[in-house]
DNA sequence: GCCAGAACTCTGG
DNA sequence: CCAGAGTTCTGGC
């Protein structure tokens, strides 16, 4: 479904986006009329517009904290381990090998990790496309409902994140319970 | 337009 | 240790 594309400054695409604070800091959610476009993960609000800006040069942003305040309220429930997994809509482009991709990470169940040849040899390609499983998690732009974070590496270590290693072994202790120790 | 290299890798010699 | 395997994207010529 690529319908726009050559209109370009004809029907520049509508993109709302909001930001809010969570236990790993500021998340930026935006969103297109379709669902959720980028999800991302940082410190400030001014490098988060950047990068939704870096992702979305021809979109028209708009900052609508009440439109997105659904997805926000369950990114932010889940980054504070009180929810499995968002369901939410989302409209991330993406090739068709892409979408398989982020089909079988969500696929992984809540606490668990999967190795990147693990996700190919399910996908039915063997374990030499675990580096095209790779590339297919770095170009996700919505790290949080897809989780891409418990793709580990083939010794259950974690090799790399768009959004920094340490975040990534962050959500994999919120998700394995490790990360509520009360005192 | 095409070629080369990179990107959240794995495995075998 | 080194190179190859499968996919997509980006930049340089």
């Amino acid at each position: 479904m690529r319908d726009e594309g050559r209109d370009g400054a004809l029907t520049p695409q509508q993109i709302a986006y909001a930001i809010f604070d969570s236990p790993f800091g500021r998340v930026l959610a935006a969103a297109t009329e379709r669902g959720l476009c980028l999800v991302g993960l940082g410190e400030d609000d001014a490098a988060l517009e950047a990068e939704l800006r870096a992702d979305y040069p021809r979109a028209a942003l708009r900052r609508d904290d009440g439109a997105l305040a659904g997805a926000a309220e369950a990114l932010a429930a889940y980054l504070a381990g009180h929810g499995p997994c968002a369901d939410l809509p989302l409209d991330a482009p993406g090739t068709p090998f892409q979408r398989r991709v982020w089909a079988a990470l969500c696929a992984i169940p809540c606490g668990e990790t999967r190795t990147y040849g693990q996700i190919a040899e399910g996908l039915g390609m063997g374990r030499g496309a675990a580096r095209a499983v790779g590339a297919a998690c770095g170009a996700n732009p919505v790290s949080l409902v897809i989780p891409c974070h418990r793709a580990v590496g083939s010794d259950g270590k974690l090799h790399g994140f768009r959004w920094g290693i340490e975040r990534k072994r962050r959500l994999l202790e919120l998700e394995r319970g490790d990360a509520a120790p009360p005192p």
